[in-house]
Order: C-alpha cells, then sequence, then structure tokens
DNA sequence: TGCCGATATTTCGATATCGAAATATCGGAC
DNA sequence: GTCCGATATTTCGATATCGAAATATCGGCA
C-alpha cells in the first residue's frame, strides 16, 4: 500500500489510484461490518459462507472458497467456527465423499435472514453517497480492473 | 460480502458495484503481493510500515496505523515482527515516553529500496489495464465515496 | 483389481487483525 | 506538588488468512 513514491507519471497516476480504491473499500467496510459484528456476532467471512448457501443452497467447500475469494484452507477454518456456533452443519458427500456439502441449519437460516436486510440497507445507503451513474461507471471500471488483472 | 439479494434497484445497483470493488482489490492484489512475500519475504502491513517511514522519516506507531488504517494493537504486531526481523528499531520518544519511534535500519532501509521499485512496477502494469482516463475517474469515484462514508 | 495422478479437505505454522482491558505517561487543574 | 482525565502502547483472546504438507478419495488405465 505505497502512500507516496516519486515515479513516472503513469507510476503516480496507478499508486495514487490505487491508494484511493483501497480507501474507498476501508471506508465501506467500516460503515458495515462492525454492526455485523456487534449486533449479530458474525465477521464478514462467515456472513459471505452464510449469504452464499442461502441464495444458491447447500455447496461444497471448493464452491464457497470460490465464491468469497478465500483458500480452501481458510474456509476449512471459517466453517469449522459456524460449525461450532450451529449455524451451518457439515454433510459428506454420498457419491464423492472428498466433499463436504455445507448446510445451513435453522440457526443459521434464521441469522442470516434477520442480519441481511439491515446489511444490505447499510451497504446502500453508504454507496448512495454516488449517483446510480457514478455506481455504474465504478462497477465498469472495477470489473474491467479485475478482468485484466485475473488475465 | 453479498453476491445475490434480491431487494430493491437501488439496493442490486449497489450491492453490484460493491462486489465488483471488492473483486477488483482482491485481483490486483492477486497479482502483488504474493511476489513481494516470495522475493522479500515482507507482507503487505510490513510493506505499509516500511515505505511510510521510507518516505516520511521515523514515525511514532500511532502515525504509522494513521497511515496504514490499521489499529493501534496491529501496528504493535506488525513492528514486533520487523524488529525481530531486523529491519526497524523502536526508539522511546525523549520528550513524550508514552510513544514509540519507529525507525529504518540499515537492513529495512536496503530492503525497502529493494523492493519498492519492483512493486510499484507490477502495480503501475496492472493498473494499466485502464487508460489514464479511467484510472482518474475510477481515482474521483472512490475518492467520493471514501469522503462520504467517513463521514 | 490395483496403481497413480488429480482433486477436496484438513492440518500446521506463521502473520494479520480487531476490540477490550491493562499499563505507562503526559499535562492541566487545583 | 498531586490528582485525574487523556493519550500511546501493549497484552490478551478470538478470528482470519495464507501456503505447504499431509490425508482421503476419486477415476482412469493397464
Amino acid at each position: 500500500m505505497p502512500t507516496h513514491y516519486q515515479g513516472t507519471p503513469d507510476e503516480i497516476l496507478a499508486l495514487d489510484t490505487l491508494i484511493k480504491l483501497l480507501r474507498s473499500v476501508s471506508a465501506v467496510q467500516a460503515q458495515t461490518l462492525p454492526v455485523l459484528q456487534k449486533e449479530y456476532g458474525i465477521t464478514e467471512s462467515q456472513l459471505g459462507v452464510l449469504e452464499a448457501i442461502h441464495h444458491l443452497g447447500p455447496l461444497c467447500q471448493g464452491e464457497l472458497g470460490h465464491k468469497i475469494l478465500r483458500s480452501g484452507s481458510n474456509i476449512t477454518t471459517v466453517v469449522d467456527n459456524l460449525e461450532r456456533d450451529g449455524l451451518v452443519q457439515r454433510v459428506r458427500d454420498a457419491t464423492d465423499r472428498r466433499m463436504q456439502i455445507v448446510h445451513l441449519t435453522e440457526k443459521g437460516r434464521a441469522q442470516i435472514a434477520s442480519a441481511l436486510p439491515g446489511h444490505v440497507s447499510r451497504i446502500t445507503n453508504v454507496m448512495g453517497a454516488l449517483t446510480a451513474a457514478e455506481q455504474k461507471e465504478l462497477g465498469r471500471i472495477c470489473r474491467k480492473l479485475g478482468r485484466a488483472a485475473r488475465g
């Protein structure tokens, strides 16, 4: 996260842009994640897992890692904690016993149903600082950047 | 990190935009941080601390936390590791003994001087997927979003 | 059928990250 | 000069996060 660097104009522009990108993400997260933690006791990654299963149905851990952009070993940890808290349950896949299918429990379903509307609302409020046109343009540029960076 | 949610149009736009924002950051980091780790053995936060001191001179830990957007307790940990590795040195401030001033060692100075050009170059390459105008517009929108979110 | 490379998950060790509580010090009020 | 609220850092306990290595299983091929 370089904050100051004397280089060529394109280097300065790239660094300056990246700094603003990173800071905007930090600021948005600061407005949304602490509430989730304090009111529901769930972390960002836990929300990601719960939300993915909530909308897509039971998924194996590899698919979860792909959805929320985390490593396999990290998913193991996050699902461990969710399972300990009774929000999800692992079920060994019958046809391919390498996989653990992660299901929502009733408690998990209630938790995500309870937490999600307020979370979405807070995100919408924060993003509302931008006009719809700005949000679309931001999305377009970010998608272009993301696609290029992934190759 | 909600990926799917049926809501009002402004909610859908906000979530969709945020997803693209988060994914672009992930993609850029995936292109830059692993190299830093493999070739120099330094993490993103460690780079942030080294780079801040490199360009601004010795700073106390509170200032470092502010610069790289991390909590005070986190800075303690990161500086602990940097000090253990001989890249920085803590010096108790003579006039206000509450503060620890963090200095670069010669080894730290060499490390950052060695790592930074390549890092900047990789960032510039990734960001180069966008035109200069797109980078400027991305920066403008992100700054607006960041400022609003911080209040 | 039995082996082998590929795939899914877990384990392990390290770093990061936070908030709350503890500790140390400062600076002003008295 | 002493007390007290404010500030800087550390400690503590918890979660996240990664990569590499270990483990379990699968599927094809001989």
